[in-house]
DNA sequence: TTATTATATGAACAGATATTCATTTGAACA
DNA sequence: TGTTCAAATGAATATCTGTTCATATAATAA
């Protein structure tokens, strides 16, 4: 590394948003970063589900699964409700289908190229 | 995991996208989770730059921008350009930085409630 | 050609992450 | 109260991933 670049990389240092904020952003990208979870979302946009019902359609053990709900809700991209012993889990809000249809977007342009 | 859903899984199971384009999905995803491929694309926003001038950047080794970069490579977010011994990086379409920005404004919308 | 500089790459290692297993919690009901 | 069922949780394990180190490649200049 011998070349310089001190001005560029001055100009760009004071352009990139605080070190905090970037942990946060690649942490919260970590949660679409796994199948499990991808599924699990996908699922999501159709209905509300209760645990098992994830296991079961996913074919995975009820604990595999309330592990990445967990995760997934403390990334505040699902929450749930009680209904007696069942406990059924929705998104958090709408606009996480907008997000994840991007990725989409993006991926099947470029099959198109 | 007693109770039956066979009729909701059913419904839920005909609107899963192919297993194939789940996995295409959250391995797109997984470049974002990551603090040191966030700064790149970040840094990229602003500028094309060389792999060292990334490397003093972030101060990293530049073996470890290099394997980062062939990585988001391999998943066409950015894209590059040699001039002579030195080769310039550039993100690979401008709605990358669109598609991050909505994880942004997730993170700040949570911010506020 | 040889030396130098920028980048790439393969192997090894360390740390992170997903799953499983065993156990616990919590609600409903006998 | 004790039993049952759904879900959560902690520990252990196996796999994945990022970084480093050593080395290779590729372009340029002496």
């Amino acid at each position: 590394m011998e070349h310089c670049h001190t001005d560029l990389l001055t100009q760009v240092r004071s352009a990139m948003p605080p070190e905090r904020l970037l942990e946060d952003l690649a942490q919260f990208y970590k949660n679409f970063g796994d199948l499990t979870r991808m599924k699990i979302l996908f699922a999501l946009f159709e209905s509300e589900l209760c645990v098992c019902a994830l296991a079961e359609l996913l074919h995975m053990e009820q604990s595999a699964i309330s592990h990445q709900l967990h995760k997934l809700k403390t990334a505040r991209l699902v929450c749930c409700r009680r209904e007696g012993k069942t406990i059924y889990y929705r998104l958090a809000d709408t606009h996480i289908q907008t997000l994840i249809s991007m990725g989409f977007d993006h991926l099947t342009e470029e099959a198109e190229q």
